[in-house]
DNA sequence: CCTGTTTTCGAATGATATTTCTATTTTTTG
DNA sequence: CAAAAAATAGAAATATCATTCGAAAACAGG
């Protein structure tokens, strides 16, 4: 919001040498240009061009997943958020070329403002007394806002090639921890009930390793893996990878270390109301796949 | 952003006085409510019952038709378009109660955050000739439904005692089994990420038995069942409600034979689509009642 | 036309946010 | 395994912002 400092000057061809010659990283010396709007942003973010160290991979995954909180707070709620320092912030908008934080959350105000032409006239009287009610609409609200982007951009061709070596698969290992695990439970509920043989990999015992151990490369794997990617899922789908069976991922950001090891992956982006995050497309999702299957093995 | 000022406190019956005699204009002294959501705010300006002098009344104008503005700029960005002095868009805050600028900037900021939680809404109705994009639609319709019907007929009565309950109990088990395991997998993950112990009873090892035979009066039971009825989960419940737990069950029908076993019970129906039934209402309902939990036990 | 009150303006002030810089930690490389 | 390079955290410095306050202007009533 401030300090915006006199070194807006766009990056001039003698800037740019400096630059690249004392701290030699940044995405203009490495020929990328400054994305100039919200969506050239996102696609260099997804493209996996780029590959950032820990933190600012960090910034990266909230940018993408918090657009508007990045518009509305300043750096130290922005930072805070995304469990990084401001300073770290700093770096992330300077290695796109730009002067600071303020001038890279343009992009995200821009994006906002164009987005919401100023309507007015649309009333919606909801008033809410009650507390727990409240967050009760608000985590439906969160559901179906889940759902609704399953409807607007779904990558139908990864589905479909994700159907096929399932089908094609001699055993499906279900893999997911944490917020993932009531997922796989569902998938590999339903992928039984249907007759299609699976293997749950809940780590009881902490046999889960050797599971995997298991693993012929006329197998399957269908992982399912939300951000932060801190669970032992990574590390079973890598040992999976090696045995070189097929890896089918779901997960939320071309961040994911799943992401590299998959075959292929669809990207199911949960949103969260009070920090209790909603299920609702993974899940739904995760049924069409099964039933996908189904399909066509037996059709 | 800044400088928000030690007197930050609510104006108290003397401060309002004191107020009155000085100034002797404040909505307040009026006796006007500070707005605390953006619509409320709306609604007195709106009502036509203040009426402002000349440059309060541009900021008014302003406000009313550029919000976006509001939230996203500073206040001097939003003085020089509203052709005001920033100073007075601090009266016009504080003629509303606020302590100035940034605390009444909050309601826009909020509003935009509510109505922009990421991109949603709408949906593209072509015909769909995919048949599994047709399937993937269906489920989501399926989830959508479910959640849907929680909004129009929710017990919210029952919903508070099981909160009650919840909160009060010593240990809280989480049973449940088949379809219904993901959402107690999901409720126990999260209860115990908000620091309330409890206990999933999981039934590895065929264990389920002797851990409910460990359960005492002080004790709570989340169940969750759906129909068939016919798994393990009934049994489980049984002898919790002959150790005189408190027996708090989420189910789809009351003919569930949990319903008269339990203490409170919530009815929650999920759709289905090709066989294949959701769990979003469930898990929805799960997570707020986890909320209420966690907020009945901090606050 | 004058006087008391209300409103507005704009500079001074106090507070906050952003950026820069350096020591430390982590990672990579030979 | 050691040395070099990169990345990070944290604090200090700096720029900007929000607020306050006194004086000038506009207004209303007599």
């Amino acid at each position: 919001m401030s300090g915006r400092g006199k070194a807006a000057e766009e990056p001039s061809a003698h800037s740019l040498e400096t630059v690249a010659r004392k701290r030699s990283r940044s995405l203009a010396a490495l020929g990328y240009t400054k994305p100039q709007t919200y969506e050239e942003l996102r696609a260099v973010l997804a493209s996996g061009t780029v590959h950032f160290p820990k933190r600012l991979r960090q910034v990266a995954i909230f940018l993408w997943q918090h657009p508007s909180e990045v518009a509305l707070g300043t750096i130290a709620q922005v930072a805070d958020q995304a469990g990084v320092q401001p300073s770290t912030l700093v770096r992330f908008a300077q290695i796109f070329g730009y002067s600071g934080f303020s001038d890279f959350q343009l992009l995200f105000k821009d994006r906002m403002k164009g987005s919401w032409p100023d309507m007015q006239g649309s009333q919606d009287e909801t008033g809410e007394p009650n507390a727990n009610l409240h967050f009760l609409n608000g985590m439906v609200g969160a559901c179906q806002a889940s759902l609704g982007r399953i409807g607007n951009d779904f990558d139908i061709a990864a589905f479909e090639t994700m159907v096929d070596h399932l089908a094609a698969a001699e055993l499906i290992y279900v893999i997911g921890s944490k917020r993932a695990f009531p997922v796989t439970t569902y998938l590999s509920l339903t992928l039984s009930q249907q007759g299609v043989r699976n293997v749950l990999v809940d780590n009881v015992g902490s046999t889960a390793l050797d599971q995997v151990g298991c693993i012929t490369p006329r197998d399957a794997v269908l992982a399912v893996s939300f951000s932060p990617y801190n669970s032992i899922t990574p590390d079973l789908v890598a040992v999976a990878h090696e045995r070189k069976a097929r890896i089918l991922t779901i997960t939320d950001s071309t961040f994911s270390p799943l992401a590299k090891l998959s075959d292929t992956w669809l990207e199911v982006v949960e949103q969260d109301f009070g920090g209790f995050r909603s299920l609702a497309a993974s899940l739904a999702v995760g049924m069409a796949l099964v039933h996908g299957v189904v399909a066509r093995r037996t059709g």
